[in-house]
DNA sequence: ACAATGTATGTACGTTCGTTCATTTTGTGA
DNA sequence: TCACAAAATGAACGAACGTACATACATTGT
């Protein structure tokens, strides 16, 4: 979350914004390291406080409640992802397999998938048949990312001239396929190898898109 | 000589046996619709009775602790799982493509994939990093599982004589995207389609095993 | 330099949490 | 039938929760 000025041009921060902005990001952090070292339950407001030093009134001064701060932790981490993904998938100059395979590299890299970041979406995707609000913030691969995948697997069908190919299904699959490698990282990450996980992405673009891959 | 036959042997279980493991499997069942209606946090000693209808002691009396309580339904959601992946999957007199098809469909099916249990799947995914004691009960496709769709994908690659073909990556697609599929189930209920769901798993498993399926 | 204003602190408060346990109810075996 | 034991109950407890707020500190504009 940017800091909101006056004036959206010039950031004329003055000591004092900068060093509210400052503690505000660092709630963010401490939230998400108190949700990842103690799980949903265990995140509250001493532990968070413990985790950034901060003194315990600090929580309600920035984010007026705690489940603010939660919602503004799962803001936080769709941005994050959000932009990640769409720079991989925008850059028009590349043919559509190597966006295809940069979509997948993004998805698989230590900058999205990470231990910590996994664990929040999980602890967010649990609780959303509970708490609606979750779910604009959790729904990391929303529909743009899903048509983003199916304008590509169209393009490559049609590159290719595959028959009996189906970008929809194709696309599909992919989804399902990186939401299940996250899932594999989150519960075996001492295990985990990107190199292999990308790997079967791989193998089943390649299984799709033989002349692509 | 006396033939030892008193105990164990039979379960001979009272009214007020019956009456108690009633109750028990009750407050399973309480314990898990507390979970998805009001998520982790929300699945209170509080919450639990009120579904329940049962006193407040009654979970001390049964399960010790909370704690003890929600260690039980992981372990009674495992068991469900695991019982109805090795059915469908240890039909030997099914051939190999066969058993493939049966533990998709299994996987998709309204008895496995149900919004409740789905939910608390991620509930318990979810605290794994912070709770070690989860791990047990929550690795559902675990290496069994892994390791026999690994066998079914090697027994066909070897009759379709498939070139190129890796029986790993192949596997660790499979489950990967059995894994997203419940992911987008959880996320996205009231749109998923089982059917389309299980068209993406058979699109995959064609453009591995084209002579198969 | 100095009010004024925004930021930071930590104690205090009411509520809710999980658990305990004395009591009541129910079923069992003699 | 009756003494006994197990099961069930719910009020009571200390601990931990999120929040409110009086106070202290730091930065600003004049």
């Amino acid at each position: 979350m940017q800091v909101a000025n006056d004036e959206q041009s010039e950031k004329v921060q003055n000591a004092r914004e900068t060093g509210k902005s400052k503690n505000r990001r660092h709630l963010l952090d401490s939230a998400a390291n108190a949700i990842f070292k103690f799980g949903f339950r265990g995140a509250t407001i001493a532990a968070i406080q413990q985790e950034s030093g901060l003194s315990r009134g600090m929580i309600n001064l920035h984010f007026e409640t705690k489940e603010n701060l939660l919602l503004a932790v799962a803001e936080d981490l769709s941005q994050h992802y959000h932009t990640r993904w769409t720079r991989a998938a925008n850059d028009k100059s590349l043919p559509a397999a190597e966006r295809l395979r940069a979509i997948i590299q993004v998805d698989l890299s230590p900058e999205v998938l990470t231990a910590r970041d996994v664990a929040i979406w999980f602890a967010f995707r649990s609780e959303v048949t509970s708490n609606p609000e979750y779910r604009q913030f959790i729904d990391s691969r929303d529909a743009g990312f899903r048509e983003t995948i199916i304008d590509i697997c169209q393009t490559l069908i049609d590159e290719g001239a595959y028959e009996n190919a189906n970008a929809v299904l194709a696309a599909n699959s992919f989804v399902a396929l990186l939401e299940g490698m996250w899932t594999d990282f989150h519960l075996h990450s001492a295990e985990f190898d990107r190199q292999k996980a990308e790997s079967a992405c791989i193998y089943v673009a390649r299984s799709f898109f033989p002349d692509h891959f």
